[in-house]
DNA sequence: TGACAAACGGAGTCGTCGCTCCGTATTTTC
DNA sequence: GAAAATACGGAGCGACGACTCCGTTTGTCA
């Protein structure tokens, strides 16, 4: 697992390039769209696309764990704020993330489920964690969930705000946050 | 848009045997599974599939519409219960379905959303409506929401029932649904 | 039962997509 | 600046899937 020699210059923008350019084309597209397509809008080859690659699946992954990263910082810099802001500003974003990058709600059922890499699983299943547990302790959340509850309706909403207007989804969202505070 | 003659007696039988053979095959291997494969199930030929479903996205269609109208049975059966326990329970089995079922979700997403026949998400979207309605005359659901912000849910919830256990499934249909109870 | 329409089966066509291969171009190194 | 190492591009291959076509079979009706 060692890192092997550095990349070249050119390869190293190339390879940003795919992952940017696979990026757009599956959040416009699905994850179905076609190598091709990703080539051409990073403006390389399909050889180039499949050098740094070797599968389509492996693109894939790579796309993922991207965004599975952006979303497990977006935790961490939340973690400073208050508990309760903290979890449902994370809850929101996450949602909203979704709504507008169709493949995205992809992102989390796989990380969550038997998917891709499991690393990735694990962290952002490690850092929502803690937003709920502070939460909790805030008393802003029920105690009786687990995360593995909390990113089943993360990934739910996810999906569901998919192809539903903003206030929908907004409307949705305030639903499921009333039934995620303690009772009363 | 007449019926024309009506189907000679073969032809009826391989046509029920079609949809049915496809309702499995999607169910265990998600819509895009191969037409050979539903031929092989149904023991008919391709050619036979496709004079039937003249082409793949017609016999979705079918199966999609066949399994929104036993939604909107069981939604129908259940309105003479009382409103409450009718509402959940309506939710409650949607939800299951979906999760035995791999590609029922996508009916429901489907026919909520832009998708395939129009008539089909109507006639579902009406018969939630009716539910809906009693159940917050009755005090059981909170009065601020519509039928779309339900189904959106409903959407939702089946999404996420996909892959996982019953244990947390349960527990995040009692969320959704504590958010769903009118406010004290 | 015979004749005709209706339906069947499945080999074959066409298009697409993932992936490979190798001659050419670009970096890096000395 | 020349040689060696690395990376690039894209034509082409093989697999697969939707859909067509037509010779054969089955049902229907008199």
């Amino acid at each position: 697992m060692g890192e092997g020699r550095p990349l070249r210059a050119d390869a190293q923008r190339n390879r940003a390039r795919i992952l940017e350019a696979a990026e757009a084309v599956f959040a416009a597209q699905g994850v179905s769209a076609s190598t091709e397509d990703v080539a051409r809008e990073a403006g390389v080859g399909i050889g180039t696309v499949f050098r740094h690659f070797p599968a389509k699946e492996s693109l894939i992954e790579a796309v993922f764990l991207a965004r599975v990263r952006r979303l497990a910082d977006k935790a961490a810099a939340l973690s400073q704020a208050q508990a309760g802001p903290a979890f449902y500003g994370f809850f929101t974003y996450a949602v909203e993330q979704a709504a507008t990058q169709s493949a995205y709600a992809d992102v989390l059922s796989e990380a969550a489920g038997n998917g891709v890499p499991s690393v990735v699983g694990t962290e952002l299943a490690a850092t929502v964690g803690t937003l709920l547990t502070r939460a909790q302790q805030a008393g802003a959340v029920r105690a009786d969930i687990g995360p593995e509850e909390l990113i089943a309706l993360l990934v739910g909403a996810s999906r569901a705000a998919e192809r539903v207007s903003a206030d929908v989804r907004r409307k949705a969202l305030d639903i499921m946050f009333d039934g995620l505070r303690p009772a009363r």
